[in-house]
DNA sequence: TCTTGAAGCTCTAGTCGCTAGAGGTCCTAT
DNA sequence: ATAGGACCTCTAGCGACTAGAGCTTCAAGA
């Protein structure tokens, strides 16, 4: 049985964003002590592991939460990969739209050939989308 | 003199994000009609170009806040430049970390080999950091 | 067995950048 | 004069935490 504190070292997520998964209904303790701590399993761990891992692939409390049932209900993942492959699209949209914001402001920050005392060039830019190359 | 919503659809900024950076104090207007509402000049009109130009970059209100504070100074530009410089690098960060993740999902998504009643690789993949090539 | 102090508990509020809704007032065109 | 669209303020909600107050419990050492 591990204490909230161990579940924590043993993950790397903070005590209470571990309660926080609780609250959230991802995550609940297999039991509690008299003194109302809580107690985890070798279950919770994993669980708790999951959720993380899920996080650190960028996923939702909502895509997690719908993996974990999932996973309980074991069987079919046609769902599973549905919200991976959605998830990747997602990250490749994302991926673009900062590469396009990358040239911007990589060419924003170049554009800065005032003189002394004529106003700045990069603070002139961002006020006016009219000079910005593509969409953004 | 423009009201609220005349600086809305001139900016494409909403209504109520409008009074939003006005509580944030990056944008008041001008003046006020008899009956309280909002009137704002041309300078006004800018200023929200500024701050939405700003915001499609992906800089913080903050960092708006601090740019729109050198433009009001004028002169020097060179923490403008920090500013823009530092969020191009971590622009350049994210994508770099999305990219792993990419990687990551893709594989994911990919692995799948299990027979009827068996576990999804997927499902037991996101369980397990191990499985992963990179870091994320 | 007692004591101490780290670790646990609950609850509330704050973060960021909006968005939505309630319930009321103003402006303007007919 | 009136209708109704645009405006006003205020409060609460989103997601995913984080911080703090004020209290209780647990475990190790004396």
């Amino acid at each position: 049985m591990f204490s909230i504190g161990e579940l924590s070292r043993a993950t790397g997520v903070k005590v209470p964003t571990i309660r926080y998964y609780e609250g959230a209904g991802l995550l609940a303790p297999e039991e509690r002590t008299e003194g109302n701590q809580r107690r985890y399993g070798r279950a919770g761990l994993e669980r708790l592991q999951f959720i993380a891992h899920g996080r650190e692939l960028g996923l939702s409390l909502e895509a997690i939460r719908h993996l974990l049932e999932l996973s309980d209900r074991g069987r079919d993942c046609t769902d599973a990969h549905l919200i991976a492959r959605r998830h990747l699209e997602e990250t490749r949209a994302r991926i673009a739209r900062l590469q396009r914001l990358e040239t911007e402001l990589a060419r924003l920050s170049e554009v800065c050939d005032h003189g002394p005392g004529e106003p700045c060039g990069l603070i002139a830019a961002l006020g006016d989308h009219g000079q910005c190359l593509g969409e953004h």
